[in-house]
DNA sequence: TATTGTTATACTCTATAACTATA
DNA sequence: TATAGTTATAGAGTATAACAATA
């Protein structure tokens, strides 16, 4: 038998997949970069719950680390993420004590962000709880797979 | 001066993008994928349009015909859909004409899905676009990063 | 006039729970 | 008892539009 309801259910699922098959899609490398990202972001997030959060969260602090004083317009634009939601984002951390909102002296319709000592000790755990994530996919992945994959995929362009 | 103020909101965007930093993300699988696959979805989308469907109905489209007499839940287990989503997506492609849902002769709690002699002509023009497509993303990420990326991410095994 | 941050709205997606009919 | 399909609902994400302050 099964360890658990939910494991056995696991297992057929799994079953059921292998015994579809998926045409053209198996050309696609869309369909296997939505199925990998789908894994690695309930990873990530799993992983990154330990310190209140999440996969979006983790990458504003970690961009606003990298580059402090920057404002809320080049974070979204690095990160994918429209100028709108960043608000509601950005609120959260400030209220965690993990950002902080200053008037910018350049432009004063900017907010300059920076992390706050407390921000810095979170990313600091929370770094460490990525790198172990990577460890998990790059294991999953094959580890000379995960290298060619982020070979490849770094040396797009967004634009 | 730019073509249209768009465009020129655009290449300001990407200039922002390439003066800030990405710290600790240049080195995470789960950024690119996110990065690369945001960019991918919206080519596909865009491409698929001109037969009204998008990238998830497509995907089951094509999951369909590979599996004639497949039943919703497996199709929803091979796409990581939700089986309560599907539902509504399935009725969609219905009311379009494009599938049909039959009592499962085998088991009568189960649908067998099929593609209408309409949904197999509109899944050949799709295949078509998404084929153009495909070679634009190969072109864009560089044909040996392409079959890189491909070669790699396949080899993912869910479950 | 254009841009930064903000608010608001509508739509889509995800995650659950519960119901029905079957098994 | 469990599963396939369905309905309903709450939360998150996406896409837009509009406004105030500032450039």
């Amino acid at each position: 038998m099964s360890k658990s309801a939910s494991a056995g259910a696991q297992r057929d699922a799994a079953k059921q997949e292998s015994e579809i098959g998926l045409g053209e899609l198996e050309n696609h490398l869309g369909y296997f970069l939505r199925r990998l990202q789908h894994w690695v972001f309930r990873d990530a997030n799993a992983a990154l719950a330990a310190v209140d959060l999440d996969v979006i969260l983790y990458s504003i602090l970690e961009t606003i680390a990298a580059n402090p004083g920057t404002t809320q317009i080049a974070v979204a634009g690095a990160l994918g993420i429209e100028r709108a939601r960043m608000v509601a984002l950005l609120d959260g951390l400030q209220d965690a004590g993990l950002i902080v909102r200053a008037r910018s002296e350049q432009d004063r319709r900017a907010h300059a962000l920076g992390l706050t000592p407390r921000g810095r000790i979170i990313l600091k755990k929370a770094n460490a709880l990525v790198a172990a994530h990577e460890k998990r996919v790059a294991r999953r992945l094959g580890v000379d797979n995960y290298r060619r994959a982020l070979a490849a995929l770094s040396q797009f362009e967004t634009g």
